[in-house]
RNA sequence: GGGCACGUAGAUCAGCGGAAGAUCGCUGCUUUCGCAAAGCAGAGGUCGGGGGUUCAAAUCCCCCCGUGUCCA
């Protein structure tokens, strides 16, 4: 990064002087003359008990000090958005503020819900974990102050010069610090593809905040201006407070009261993480996180059952649920969105408490049994099977110990062995959908004007072709949606030729056709979409949300959506549920959502700015992601759902038709799928399902109604005529086998074993049956033979003491090439087609008389 | 998304290349006025599903399904 990136007015004018930190040699400006940058590890914290600004401010006034502050100055204050990222996948959680506005905003597609704006954002930071507690700064959830500037070519807000003037303004003027006392260092920021120079703000040994400012696109080794340049800072909530305050630990400051009733039964460490884990988990069960073992889930349940491992240790301990309600009732003072559905909060932490004890009791078993094991062997459990429980059964290490009776040592460095063990992982790539080819559309085409919104009737229109291509056609106007939003693409005509996708290209919506399109930009031309294909998908995208409100409000509001996909065919929806759906539960559902769509409901979709529409519907709105933009397009089942969606839908719910939810499975733990239909296509379903069961009572013989009863006695007619089969076959052995003894030619005795010999048409199995039969009693050596498909097998038994089958097997098997072995009870061996049986059957009789006499 | 563990009788599990087992529960008998208990006898298994290797697979290999867990 060139030097004058960061050579700014602001710093000449306030007489700024560039230094370099003796420490980590970074540069920096500051208005004091400094030998080290103001920064940890460069230098101790200077403000314990020395508070660094003009006087204490509770979490709560620093983050309306900062917002209003920026306010005052132009910025429009925003609410947060949501902790989890719903609206990207390469990443769980908000990890930063700039996360709300990528990828779409920061890209310049949408332009930005406010510019500049200011926002306090929670965000998540679980690489930080080993830390919490420990540093005395860190924290799993915080929230970063920001705010952001979006610079266009033709719309400049401001940049550098100007960020860092407010900046020293707000610590200095508002916040009273020392303006010597504070450094500016030279860093350089890159993420995602993008880059540019950002300034680390410290002050007596603590980093406050972090300007970015994005400016950059890496292309290969070279660097490229990008077309919007974007002002990211980050201060965090916390350190301000704290730094405003100078207690011992960061988590005095923010938590106050609270940290001290859990210090009265904890040691310091244990409630810091206690009250953070409280104050995340509060944030991201609010946002829809259902404790399970993959994905976002996965890190609430860390974060549940690290909670719970502490509690657990101290008998006198509060409950969880208490801890977590007294946390989330001091954060909805400011984030009223938390606490709203405190019952059904605590109905999924009840869930994971009683999963997470269920997992210890099975892991606890498990251990035991093991260490029994190891102890016949007169082995011991090494601090290597520690390791393999707590990967394979989750059992932290110190329960482990708690089990055996010849413990290892628990090793210091345990957390760090596993990950160790996780290192190698090599995740296979994503599959990523393939995307439609798009011929790209030349930047001087005008932008599509969508008209689908107006009216979703509308099957048939006219437009001009703006841009035609191969099989691309760019129309100034269009009622063909696009696929989005799970909903698939509409089907139809755009003058003869069939529209096979639609597309939603920046500005522009693409249709492809079937073949290269005879068009030429400024004709005229119909469109006409399939009605009957757009029905369906309406109907299945409005259902979806009938689906939807009905699971919110018969399973709770945890349930949120994690995926959905409507085609003409069938809808499905991917919900958040801590365990699967009961039969009843379903049924419920299934009802309520029919008789919503009996009530005719209107269904309203509509424009409203994000503000008005978070201020009167909540964070709920965002069930399929967060929506960027001023303003969201609403789809209101009245009185019943509200979601910001983009889809086409049916104005009133009886349109939608019946709805049957056909399939739901678990496809995750924590994430449950409904498949459903409606309409024409559900009642398309239920006669196909209806001819399958009539089908089935046809061949069973049985009214459809008595068809579970009909299976049953099929089944147990089935179970029964094997077991008489097997029985009948026994009892013919037998009777082969009381012949067999009582013919001289096949039964002779030597001493007290008695050899029975014999050839008989059966395969392997029936005679390891028939030895099976003779050798029940003592002192018996059954040599038999059979013979399938011109290959011989020879079977021997024993239950004379000293007559080993597998000797018999051994000196027999030679005579006719046979293959095999077996134990000294049984041995059994296939011969080479056309080998001499005869010869092996009679050279195992003979060395069963060598052996009984010798015995 | 990936790693690891697990899936055998109604339940909990053992067996981990050579003839499917234990404990509890269940049924019957003995005993008892009856119950509990004890003793004896017995029923109960496509060893998750599908391929493969082998003379032989619950056991080894591959794929799939399900469950648990750890890691991102």
């Amino acid at each position: 990064m060139d030097l004058s990136e960061y050579d700014l007015p602001f710093f000449h004018r306030a007489g700024f002087r560039r230094q370099s930190c003796t420490v980590c040699g970074a540069a920096f400006w500051s208005l004091g003359e400094h030998d080290r940058c103001q920064e940890a590890p460069c230098r101790d914290y200077g403000f314990l008990g020395k508070p660094l600004f003009r006087r204490p401010y509770a979490l709560r006034e620093m983050r309306e000090s900062y917002l209003s502050f920026f306010e005052k100055r132009g910025h429009t204050r925003l609410r947060r958005y949501p902790t989890v990222a719903r609206w990207r996948n390469d990443v769980f959680f908000t990890q930063a503020s700039i996360y709300d506005f990528q990828p779409w905003v920061t890209s310049g597609a949408i332009p930005p819900p406010a510019n500049p704006l200011t926002i306090s954002q929670p965000v998540l930071r679980f690489i930080d974990l080993e830390e919490v507690g420990r540093s005395g700064r860190h924290l799993t959830l915080f929230e970063m102050l920001a705010h952001h500037a979006f610079n266009r070519p033709d719309h400049e807000v401001y940049f550098k010069d100007r960020t860092a003037a407010l900046c020293h303004e707000l610590l200095t003027e508002e916040l009273g610090a020392d303006p010597s006392s504070i450094t500016y260092k030279e860093e350089v920021w890159e993420g995602g593809g993008n880059l540019g120079p950002s300034l680390s703000v410290g002050a007596q040994g603590l980093e406050l905040a972090t300007l970015v400012f994005m400016e950059y696109l890496r292309d290969g080794e070279s660097l490229r201006p990008m077309p919007l340049t974007v002002v990211d800072t980050g201060y965090g909530l916390e350190r301000l407070t704290w730094a405003s305050q100078g207690t011992r630990t960061a988590y005095e400051a923010v938590f106050g009261e609270e940290y001290d009733e859990l210090r009265r039964t904890f040691p310091p460490r244990e409630a810091a993480i206690l009250i953070d884990h409280a104050r995340a988990l509060n944030f991201l069960l609010t946002d829809g996180v259902v404790p399970s073992n993959s994905k976002a889930g996965y890190f609430a349940r860390l974060l549940l059952r690290r909670s719970l491992r502490l509690l657990s240790k101290v008998p006198e301990a509060p409950d969880l649920v208490a801890i977590l309600e007294r946390t989330g009732r001091e954060i909805a003072r400011d984030f009223p969105e938390i606490g709203e559905h405190r019952d059904d909060l605590r109905k999924v932490v009840e869930a994971e408490r009683e999963r997470y004890g269920e997992a210890l009791e099975r892991a606890r078993q498990t251990i035991r049994r093991q260490e029994e094991r190891f102890r016949a062997e007169g082995l011991r459990a090494s601090s290597e099977d520690l390791l393999t429980w707590y990967d394979s059964l989750g059992v932290p290490p110190d329960v482990a110990v708690e089990e055996l009776s010849q413990p290892p040592a628990i090793p210091e460095d345990f957390y760090a062995q596993v990950a160790l063990r996780h290192e190698s992982e090599q995740p296979t790539t994503d599959y990523v959908e393939p995307k439609v080819e798009l011929v790209p559309i030349p930047a001087s085409v005008p932008a599509t004007e969508v008209l689908y919104y107006l009216d979703p009737y509308t099957v048939s229109f006219e437009a001009k072709v703006l841009h035609a291509e191969g099989p691309v056609v760019v129309l100034d106007r269009t009622y063909f949606y696009p696929t989005g939003g799970g909903q698939v693409a509409d089907r139809g005509h755009v003058g003869e030729l069939a529209v096979v996708d639609v597309a939603r290209t920046g500005p522009w919506v693409v249709h492809r056709l079937e073949r290269p399109a005879p068009f030429h930009a400024g004709e005229r031309v119909r469109g006409r979409i399939d009605p009957v294909r757009r029905t369906q998908l309406m109907q299945h995208h409005t259902a979806t949300h009938l689906v939807n409100g009905a699971l919110r409000e018969i399973l709770g509001p945890h349930v949120w959506q994690a995926g959905a996909y409507k085609s003409p065919e069938l809808a499905r929806i991917d919900v958040t549920h801590y365990r699967s759906l009961a039969p009843e539960e379903l049924r419920r559902v299934e009802r309520r959502i029919n008789e919503i769509v009996r009530e005719d409901r209107p269904v309203k979709s509509y424009f409203e700015s994000r503000n008005e529409a978070e201020r009167r519907f909540g964070f709920g709105l965002y069930q399929g992601g967060a929506v960027p933009g001023k303003e969201l397009r609403i789809v209101e089942v009245e009185g019943f759902d509200v979601e910001a969606c983009g889809g086409t839908h049916c104005t009133h719910t009886s349109e939608v038709g019946a709805v049957s939810v056909l399939d739901v499975e678990r496809i995750q733990d924590g994430v449950l799928r409904l498949t459903f239909a409606s309409g024409e296509r559900a009642l398309d379903l239920r006669e196909e399902h209806e001819a399958i069961l009539k089908e089935a009572s046809r061949r069973l013989g049985v009214p459809v109604d008595r068809l579970p009863d009909g299976i049953d006695r099929l089944l147990s007619e089935v179970s029964e005529s094997r077991k008489a089969a097997r029985s009948r076959e026994r009892t013919d052995l037998s009777s082969v086998a009381e012949r067999l003894l009582a013919e001289a030619s096949a039964t002779e005795k030597v001493g007290s074993v008695t050899v029975v010999a014999a050839r008989l048409e059966l395969d392997r199995a029936g005679l390891s049956e028939l030895s099976k039969i003779l050798c029940r009693e003592e002192g018996r050596v059954a040599i038999l033979a059979g013979e399938k498909e011109g290959r011989g097998t020879l079977f021997v038994g024993s239950t004379a003491p000293g007559v080993s089958a597998q000797a018999l097997l051994e000196a027999a098997k030679g005579r006719f090439q046979g293959k095999g072995g077996g134990s000294p009870a049984a041995a059994t061996a296939l011969g080479e087609p056309g080998a001499p049986l005869a010869a092996a059957l009679e050279a195992a009789r003979e060395a069963a008389r060598a052996a009984a006499r010798a015995g």
